[in-house]
DNA sequence: AGTTATCTCCTACAAGTGTAGTATTAATGG
DNA sequence: CCATTAATACTACACTTGTAGGAGATAACT
């Protein structure tokens, strides 16, 4: 088991993560940057969320210089997998049929995507 | 565009509208029953929250006799949507991919799922 | 009628969140 | 060497969230 069991991250602290995940390693001013224009938070917030994630056990850093290059604590995988579950249970109950309906219906994944899950599918039935 | 910009719902708040939806209408005591037993609320609490959810505009109510009967004021759907979108953008980028990939790997959908979706697509698709 | 069970309404309150200012310090360009 | 720049550390503060207590009204039981 690679469970501990983590704080949850709030909404805000999610986006900022993801964006850490994308550059596999990063300091505040480079998370800054990758926010969206319209989304542009003051250096000093993203610090806040930068540190709050780290106390809550997401992250961690090291020094380059003076400065906080800020890194995976957790291997992404299982954070995503505790955080859709949890999205899963709170919205659907926790049965992922209906919203993996909704993203077909909503024309989010189309049959291309389909198609390569069907080959995920057999890759890792056959792995099991 | 049925759109109004709605306050975003707590993820405790998330679970309670699903149990509103769940009943289709329902009062407090009818929602605490519906809690799972791990997780019982006081009765307060629940009222707390479907009170919230009507401030912020996802539930209506009506009376009948001194009770409450809450019950949903905007479709479903069209929750299940945007929740749905703020989630796949905080998490993935707004990517869907990942998600239902991940579904996939975890093994929450199967290939029976995807034949089902394949038939969601190809209709959707006639459709428009 | 008095007691009990239900409800709603209002209030509370600590912890979490979003967002950032101020102080301090270290590096850097002249 | 000194002003500017770029970082962190610490502090702040209103709003939201999770969780519920108490007061008061009404219906129902005895």
């Amino acid at each position: 088991m690679v469970n501990k069991i983590l704080k949850s991250m709030s909404p805000t602290e999610t986006e900022i993560l993801r964006l850490v995940w994308e550059l596999k390693e990063a300091t505040v001013q480079q998370i800054r940057e990758l926010l969206p224009s319209e989304r542009k938070l003051a250096y000093n917030t993203v610090q806040t969320l930068l540190s709050r994630l780290e106390q809550k056990g997401y992250l961690n850093h090291r020094l380059e210089g003076k400065a906080h290059v800020y890194g995976p604590a957790i291997k992404q995988r299982d954070v995503i997998k505790t955080t859709v579950s949890d999205f899963l249970s709170r919205l659907f109950g926790g049965d992922p049929k209906p919203l993996v309906q909704f993203l077909a219906e909503d024309g989010k994944i189309d049959e291309d995507d389909i198609n390569r899950l069907r080959e995920l599918i057999n890759k890792s039935k056959n792995s099991k």
